[in-house]
DNA sequence: AGCACGCCGACT
DNA sequence: GTCGGCGTGCTC
């Protein structure tokens, strides 16, 4: 019998129909089947959302066609499944068919019915059973045990606010093994912020559970491998995924624990197409799943510190707290050295130097933070005021000495660097500032004459994304740390994430300042958390954790920031920086959205979106009073250049909304994409490339 | 996003 | 005279 179908397609972000277009079909086909249905002049994978017995009034006969095959043999996309990929298009502003396709393994486009078939002969569709009578390692401290008692009875989600160091994994698979022993049917999903991280914990994870039922979801692995993690999780057999952000949306039929480990993490916030937060998502889907979350980590978001305030005062979030080391093990020393009272132009102060060759004799590890890549962020010259811009966007180049190039951070424009000044000949070009290359250089130059205790050199190694641009090159690189070949690390915040270097007895903060008077009103809170993780990184040994120390060299050693950090203070921090945020009517307080805009010119770019505005208050007057009431809520801002104005000859321009209520904000987003949707075409927005919706936006 | 159609520069 | 540049528009 003749049926329609509501079908799921990948249409583009704002192609209007939402993504949703009818399709006629003669197979018994039900909500939630993939499909392959004919798209313009290709076929394209789809997903059945509705079925009709009549042929929906908003279409015409002539414009339906059929649907050209199911992909059988898999249990249909399970309704909280399709409705959590339903809200997330809805919050994220985005079609339905580009969310739902994009949460599908990429793999399946390019299938076709008769692969597929053979694909799905290949795999089991029983639970796996996991190795679930599990004792732990060592006995549980009395901290993780009343924190794992107080899950079992609480509905959570739960915020699990941890010092580095105090077993907060070992909760996350105690929790879990603890579900999968009363259920044997239960699966779990666990999502950590970078692929780097993942294979470790994978190899924890499977020793404690067995290889058979734990599978990994991330980018950087195969097109097959995905697919075969993805099915493995849809049809039951896989019990535990391990991913990074995309894991969120894995098909996972009995789902019972969510943990999301390291939950501040940006990494969490996809940055391009639907821009959604993981972390948010996962809570949600906790709620419509009935599955138990997890938000874990030392320094958590404020966002989330502010959810887990007491219910009393509206927290939604149940706070456990593991303030206290495991083994006996101490905090590092936090030690401030005043760069005031240092030389001019000092670049590792005498007594840190001391303390970084104090460490090498003794055998033990440094590592030295400095966030900028390179050897100087630009070159100068000082006759005629060049420098290195890039010729495509509005930033300096990079110059790295390593290979003599210029390099645009942004649009990966590289040119050799040039024997003289471009603009006036002059011989004497310069660099100015510097970078993780020049501190590795100057850090090897310091220390030439010092020996380690067998007698050997000091090895300086560099980590950040240009010594590991290589595939494997990070994994040696780590390797070599280690194994104690390396005494001294310069590196990126890269270095300072989840690596546990036990033999790490120092580390230092090289020139953090920037972040304390930056425009980024997020860029204090990245900051604590950076150098508070950094400093997890020092003394995992307990043996030598009280002997450990992290230095940060600073013009300001009184900042309340340094204050909070030197008594390992995360909570005091908070409540300091959500009261700053409260008084500027910033998040968590408040709810943001950017709209941005990419243009051939500047002008067209801003044009755009402030024509976007003006309908919006053109509207508001002519709207019922309801809805202009809560569109009062709503702060719109004029569009302003984004700080990186031009990238790879682009015009970038930005549209701040702002709204005390996520439901006002929500109704002016979705008012302007229709109002922008129309507009786009206009003679006076020519040039216009693209436009883009970013709700919670982590950097403006 | 793909994939067409459509109107202006350097080649056989 | 064509091949092809990417600007513009559409996909049930």
């Amino acid at each position: 019998m003749q049926k329609w179908l509501d079908v799921a397609v990948s249409a583009p972000a704002h192609s209007q129909v939402g993504g949703l277009l009818t399709y006629a079909t003669e197979l018994a086909l039900e909500v939630g089947q993939l499909v392959r249905v004919p798209f313009g002049k290709r076929e394209v994978l789809g997903l059945v959302w509705a079925v009709h017995d009549r042929l929906p009034e908003n279409v015409s006969t002539h414009q339906v066609k059929n649907t050209s095959a199911a992909l059988d043999g898999v249990v249909p996309l399970s309704p909280h499944w399709r409705q959590l990929v339903q809200f997330a298009a809805q919050y994220y502003q985005r079609s339905l068919g580009e969310v739902a396709m994009a949460a599908l393994p990429p793999q399946l486009r390019d299938l076709t019915p008769a692969q597929w078939a053979r694909r799905l002969k290949k795999t089991s569709d029983t639970a796996t059973r996991v190795t679930s009578s599990l004792p732990s390692a060592w006995p549980l401290s009395e901290q993780q045990n009343a924190v794992l008692a107080e899950m079992e009875v609480a509905p959570g989600p739960f915020l699990i606010h941890g010092a580095t160091g105090s077993g907060k994994t070992e909760v996350y698979l105690q929790a879990i093994a603890r579900c999968m022993a009363q259920d044997p049917e239960a699966q779990a999903l666990m999502m950590v912020p970078e692929i780097n991280l993942t294979p470790q914990l994978e190899e924890r994870v499977k020793a404690r559970f067995g290889a058979q039922g734990v599978v990994s979801m991330h980018s950087g692995m195969t097109g097959p491998q995905r697919l075969k993690s993805w099915l493995a999780a849809h049809n039951g057999s896989a019990r535990i995924v391990l991913g990074t952000r995309m894991a969120v949306f894995a098909s996972m039929p009995k789902l019972k624990w969510i943990v999301v480990d390291e939950e501040h993490d940006a990494s969490y916030k996809q940055q391009e197409g639907a821009r959604y937060s993981a972390r948010d998502l996962a809570v949600y889907r906790g709620r419509l799943e009935g599955a138990k979350v997890i938000l874990g980590s030392a320094t958590p978001s404020l966002e989330s510190w502010h959810h887990s305030r007491p219910a009393s005062e509206g927290g939604r979030y149940q706070r456990l707290s593991m303030p206290a080391r495991i083994g006996a093990g101490q905090l590092p020393f936090v030690r401030r050295v005043d760069m005031n009272h240092q030389p001019r132009k000092t670049v590792l102060s005498a007594p840190l130097m001391a303390a970084i060759q104090e460490r090498v004799a003794k055998g033990e590890q440094s590592m030295l933070l400095l966030n900028r890549r390179g050897y100087a962020p630009v070159l100068h010259c000082a006759d005629c005021g060049w420098k290195s811009e890039c010729a495509h966007c509005s930033a300096f180049r990079v110059f790295h000495k390593i290979d003599r190039t210029l390099r645009c951070h942004h649009c990966g424009f590289t040119e050799r660097v040039p024997h003289a000044c471009p603009a006036c000949g002059n011989a004497d070009i310069a660099p100015m500032g510097r970078g993780t290359e020049q501190l590795e250089e100057h850090l090897a130059a310091l220390l030439v004459d010092v020996k380690r205790p067998d007698g050997q050199p000091v090895r300086v190694m560099r980590i950040d994304a240009d010594s590991t641009k290589l595939k494997g090159a990070l994994e040696a690189q780590l390797a070599d740390v280690h194994n104690g070949e390396v005494d001294v690390l310069v590196g990126t915040q890269m270095i300072a994430k989840g690596h546990d270097f036990r033999r790490i007895t120092l580390v230092a903060a090289i020139n953090p300042d920037g972040a304390l008077f930056s425009s980024d009103f997020r860029a204090p809170e990245r900051l604590f958390a950076l150098l508070m993780q950094a400093g997890g990184r020092a003394g995992r040994d307990a043996a030598q954790s009280a002997s450990s120390e992290m230095w940060v060299q600073t013009f300001h050693p009184a900042h309340a920031l340094f204050e909070a950090l030197k008594k390992h203070d995360y909570p005091a921090f908070a409540e300091q920086q959500l009261k700053e945020r409260l008084e500027a009517g910033l998040p968590p307080h408040t709810f943001q959205a950017l709209l941005r805009s990419d243009a051939r010119e500047q002008t067209v770019a801003q044009a755009f979106l402030n024509f976007g505005n003006a309908r919006l208050q053109d509207w508001m007057s002519a709207m019922s009073e309801q809805d202009a009431a809560l569109l009062s809520q709503v702060s719109v801002f004029p569009a302003v250049p984004m700080s990186i104005q031009r990238v790879a000859n682009v015009e970038r321009a930005q549209m701040l909304i702002e709204s005390p209520s996520r439901m006002a904000l929500h109704k002016a987003l979705a008012l302007l994409q229709q109002v922008l949707f129309e507009s786009r075409s206009l003679p006076t927005h020519k040039g216009l490339i693209r436009w883009l919706v970013d709700v919670d936006p982590l950097a403006i």
